[in-house]
DNA sequence: AGCCGGATTAGAACACGTTTCAGTTTGAAC
DNA sequence: GTTCAAACTGAAACGTGTTCTAATCCGGCT
């Protein structure tokens, strides 16, 4: 109880000049697809950014859908953990769920190319990282879940975090591919959490 | 009102020569895609088969994402085309809503190498192929907007529609990656339509 | 200190999407 | 039938994700 760390699936193993690495890794994948989206991840140029070799990305990450998405978590859990820090605002499920997702759907706008790649990413994973788009997917759910209410969600609060999540992950796809604008997909989270939480 | 054409966005234009190239592409397409999916479709391979030159392959379809999204699209109308031989049977929105979802996702189900070639090219495409993206989402949302019942649908039933089309996307993509069952899909599906029609 | 096995490195090599180019074919206008 | 632009072809070439290899490095063991 006492260490407060970034609980990752995976992420406390090996040296400490390992684990340099993989953070090392993460953090030059963030700051290409910052600046650049999906395409400005190259493998190559994350390699060199991070300092290591070609070889040692793949055997940290094995591919760049796995590098992606697992940067993708490290990011919700920080959106998470800031958002945990002060409690929800609002009465109503309605109103904090609004709340939330106007929040992680800020942070993301706010940074329009990380959140691009790490769409494509997750949307584009196939089977071999589905433990990575799953914890991901678990996280979301978690996030959204929580929103509703504190205490313990029934099995009815979490059919509809889930459906908010499937909103809320399409939204985004729309978005980031530019079929929709920023405000198209307020509204349109709005609406469907309407619908759902009268 | 002679021609009951498949009326896809650009379809049926050229000379006869030309529709006859496009839809050997499109054939190629779908028949590797059903054999192997995603991968099995390469660009080279298409282009053999479809007996084109790469480069004319190129000129009819700008990428391989704008190719699997019109064979999406294809496939999509040919789905509609059939369910609207027949009136949807149920008597409430939620039983005519389910059945279609059934009746689609049934029909991907049903072929699960193509479903995820299609799939995953249209959650992957990039801005560059809006167009066709949208033209599948905007089958999707009519399809579902019919199911509802027949005659002029409200914003209200549009909005619905919309969300069950999301929950639709997210529950295929799950499937895809082999996140979800195939049953799981049908519960989530089940479940959420309930959420939102009572 | 010396040894060992796994991790790391630099770099070549391969696969496939995409681009480019020079030459040929096609078909519409005259 | 000739002419011309656009479409098509075959083939090479490029970029980037991924794999492979041989050499070197590192940390723990005796």
């Amino acid at each position: 109880m006492a260490t407060a760390r970034t609980s990752t699936t995976d992420a406390e193993q090996g040296s400490a000049a390992q684990r340099d690495r993989r953070r090392r890794i993460l953090e030059a994948t963030l700051a290409l697809a910052s600046k650049g989206g999906y395409d400005a991840v190259q493998m190559r140029t994350v390699a060199e950014r991070a300092e290591v070799a070609l070889g040692t990305l793949y055997r940290y990450f094995p591919s760049k859908i796995h590098l992606l998405v697992s940067a993708l978590a490290l990011e919700l859990e920080a959106i998470q953990d800031k958002l945990s820090r002060k409690p929800i605002p609002g009465d109503t499920a309605y109103d904090r769920t609004l709340y939330v997702l106007n929040r992680v759907t800020g942070a993301l706008q706010r940074d329009p190319m990380l959140a691009e790649a790490m769409t494509r990413a997750f949307m584009f994973a196939d089977p071999s990282a589905s433990a990575e788009v799953n914890a991901v997917a678990r996280l979301m759910e978690e996030m959204f879940t929580r929103a509703m209410h504190d205490g313990e969600p029934t099995a009815d609060d979490r059919a509809k975090a889930r459906v908010i999540g499937d909103v809320w992950l399409s939204n985004l796809v729309a978005w980031v591919t530019r079929r929709a604008s920023a405000n198209d997909v307020v509204n349109h989270l709005e609406l469907a959490t309407r619908l759902l939480l009268h």
